[in-house]
DNA sequence: CGTGCAATGAGAATAGTTGTCATTTCCTTG
DNA sequence: CAAGGAAATGACAACTATTCTCATTGCACG
C-alpha cells in the first residue's frame, strides 16, 4: 500500500507535510523520534515543514493509530511507527539507546492486576531504565 | 523520628519550607502530588512558599530518596512519599484516581528481560491507564 | 480548472520547569 | 545569646515542549 493510500485509510487527507512525516518514520534509521527530531530531519533534507504542523501531524497520526506516543523519562514525547505488535521498552540512561521486548507473562499479569481491582484497561506503558553496556555506548550523560 | 531528624538523616538542612513540604506529603489526603498541587495547598493553608522553592525541594527530596517522582501520561511530574516498598500504578483516565499494586512475577520478568539483553537495570516504571469504574468516578474528562 | 473547506506556516501564547541573584535563614562559633 | 558565613529562599526572568490563532495556501470534488 502506498503512503497516500495509507493516509486515506486512516481517514486523513493526503497532504505534502503528512507524506513527508510518514515517509521519515518509514525510512529513518532511528525508530523513536521526537517532534523536534522530525522537524530537524525534515529541515536538513530540504523539506521545510513548520514545527506546529509537525506537532499537529504527529498527534493526528497517533489518533489514527499510525504512530504510538511514548513519554520516556525526559518528559518529552517520542513517537514510533505502530507496527501492530505491542512491545515494551528498555531505555539506556547513558546514550538513549532503546531496545524493545515483549513478555506475554507480564502482559497477562498486568491485565489481571487491573481486573482484580475493577479497572477497565485502555493502555499501559512499561519502561525499564538501564545502562546498555554496549561497547559503542559513550558513558557521557546529557545527550538527551 | 521527627521531621527535623528525617531531613538531617537525608543530609538536608532543616529549613521551614522543607519541613512544610514534608509535612504536607505526610498528611495530605492525596498520595500523589504535583509541584503545583504542593504550591497551592501550602498557599491555601497560609504557608507561603515560593514555587521555585517547591520545585527545588521536591527535587532534593527525590535525590535524598524521600520522594519518588512519576511521569504519568500528562507529561507533568507527580511525587509520592517513598514508602520503601516498590509498587506500580493504575491510573484512571477519567478522574485521575491512582491505585497501587505490586506483582513479584512482573518484577522478576522485567529483570530477566533486561538481563537477557545485557542491560544493567537502574529503575523502571509501569503505568496502567484505565477506567476505575467506581461509582464516585465522574465520567468527565479534562480534570487533570 | 474554480470553489470551499481543511491544512499549513509563522509567530504568539501557554504550561511546566529551571536559572539568576539579591535577601534571608540556619547553624556554628565566640 | 550575638555575629558571621554558607546555604537556602523568593521573586522573577528565562527556557523547553507544546498548543493556539489566524491569515494564507492547497487538496479533492464537481
Amino acid at each position: 500500500m502506498s503512503d497516500r493510500e495509507h493516509l486515506k485509510n486512516a481517514g486523513l487527507k493526503s497532504t505534502l507535510p503528512r507524506l513527508k512525516v510518514l515517509n521519515l518514520f518509514e525510512h529513518s534509521k532511528e525508530r523513536h523520534l521526537s517532534a523536534e527530531d522530525v522537524y530537524r530531519q525534515l529541515l536538513t533534507s530540504g523539506d521545510d515543514v513548520g514545527l506546529a504542523t509537525v506537532y499537529r501531524v504527529l498527534t493526528q497520526f497517533e489518533q489514527a493509530g499510525l504512530l504510538i506516543r511514548h513519554h520516556f523519562e525526559s518528559g518529552k514525547a517520542v513517537f514510533e511507527l505502530n507496527s501492530g505488535s505491542h512491545h515494551d521498552h528498555i531505555v539506556c540512561m547513558q546514550c538513549g539507546h532503546v531496545e524493545e521486548f515483549f513478555d506475554p507473562g507480564i502482559e497477562a499479569r498486568q491485565k489481571k492486576a487491573a481486573a482484580d481491582r475493577g479497572f477497565t484497561v485502555h493502555d499501559h506503558s512499561l519502561y525499564i531504565y538501564a545502562d546498555c553496556n554496549r561497547p559503542q555506548c559513550p558513558n557521557r550523560d546529557g545527550k538527551n
